[in-house]
DNA sequence: GAGTGGTCTAGACCACCTT
DNA sequence: AGGTGGTCTAGACCACTCA
């Protein structure tokens, strides 16, 4: 891992006299790293060493660099230290390909861990989702998905056991579309989604290594195959600095 | 506005031993607010109140209150206090509706205010979108748009004077979509967006109300009509807690 | 004018990562 | 073992909102 250069030559504050200090500092690192002076997985100098060179209190160094965070330009590793934010990947949802299929064409390496695989019976909720009724059994699968090797989500998919009998025998760390279409010939026909903010808490934030309460995105998922069935339910929780999305689409009335 | 109860009788820890204090304090809330006690648009206790009630110093409790931002949950008004977030809207791109339609739609009351228009001359970026030459003259049009009289995104839209012209002289806090279509006879029939997480900073921050560097939501849109031309060219900042995107669609290959 | 959040300081101790 | 970020304290002054 490189280090970063001298910080004490960030760009100069030039006229940047109004608001609070902390916009200041965040002002000077970003521009670091849209000049490209500062390049992706590079460590930022440590807040202690952001301390002494500038004066400044480590509070309001903090809040500088959590700015920078929300903006998705650094993100931290738990105890280890501040970085530059690799660019994020996009996601076009009107295309049926895997993770590991557009996070390759971008020229990333995208990686799975399974972290677990059961079954559980349907809540109510997923009774609805799948038109079953509760307590019926259903696979239970929970991913963890990196991209360069750094976490970026945490998935929990649901499938129905009917349509694809033995699905947890196989090894779910390759794409999974893979495996319904070509074990139990599926093809997904419909894509129901729905995107909102979040904010990554408790053991998401922590399987993702990040601080609970970073920002986060999820992603709710429905897929429906040709005959109207729910071929599979995800959510998907994204650190929010790693994904785009990207849709280009015919209006309906 | 209605003020909070007293929050003394906040759902109580339990068996929240482990965890940071500003953890515990974040879950009394929302589970406040999740049992329906604490009711949107209320307002919470002041910091202050929550210092002397809970005896936790107050860096620690903004961190709380801080969290509870990042996950949608409160808001704040600036010096003034902090609010329970009211539910969000949900937005889907595959239908034109306007946002004037589609708040209304969901029982909400929508709001626009125009803070500018001018005539610009085009970026290269811009020149490029529009497939016209640098420096050509291009409408530009800034508004705000609330919902329930709250500030929920700031959008900046360009359009082409010669599929246009006059714009500028209606009125355009009503719907720029009904505009286009009644007066100009536009209807779109391809729209392309770009949906990505971002923080609200400076300016735009300073008009929807919120702390520099709140989570926010960035979605760029261009608009095209029969024909191919870019109808209008826009970018929308959105409040974090106020959206929510669903799309229902078919699948390319 | 009283009260609010916004900003800032200067310490402290801890758990954990890194070497 | 030394350094890192994570958490927490106890103050302070300010700009602003609100009644």
């Amino acid at each position: 891992m490189r280090s970063a250069p001298d910080m004490l030559d960030l760009p100069r504050l030039a006229d940047d006299a109004e608001g609070p200090q902390y916009l200041a500092l965040r002002d000077r690192i970003a521009r670091s790293i849209e000049l490209g002076r500062l390049k992706p997985e590079t460590r930022l100098p440590s807040e202690r060493q952001f301390q002494t060179e500038t004066g400044i209190a480590r509070g309001t160094i903090r809040e500088a660099l959590s700015q920078l965070e929300s903006e998705g330009l650094i993100y931290r590793r738990d105890r280890s230290g501040w970085y530059v934010s690799p660019p994020a990947v996009t996601y076009d949802p009107t295309r049926w390909a895997g993770f590991m299929t557009y996070v390759g064409e971008q020229g990333r390496v995208p990686g799975t861990e399974t972290l677990d695989k059961r079954v559980v019976p349907a809540s109510s909720a997923m009774a609805d989702v799948f038109r079953m009724v509760p307590g019926a059994p259903l696979f239970y699968i929970e991913r963890r998905r990196t991209i360069d090797g750094r976490p970026v989500l945490m998935e929990r998919i649901v499938v129905d056991p009917a349509l694809a009998p033995d699905l947890l025998t196989h090894s779910l760390d390759a794409s999974l579309t893979e495996i319904l279409k070509v074990h139990y010939g599926f093809s997904v026909s419909r894509n129901r989604m729905d995107i909102r903010p979040c904010a990554l808490i408790r053991e998401t934030a922590e399987r993702l290594g990040v601080k609970s309460g970073t920002p986060g995105i999820k992603v709710t998922r429905t897929s429906f195959d040709d005959r109207g069935r729910v071929v599979e339910y995800d959510r998907e929780y994204w650190r929010h600095d790693a994904i785009r999305i990207h849709v280009d689409l015919s209006v309906r009335a």
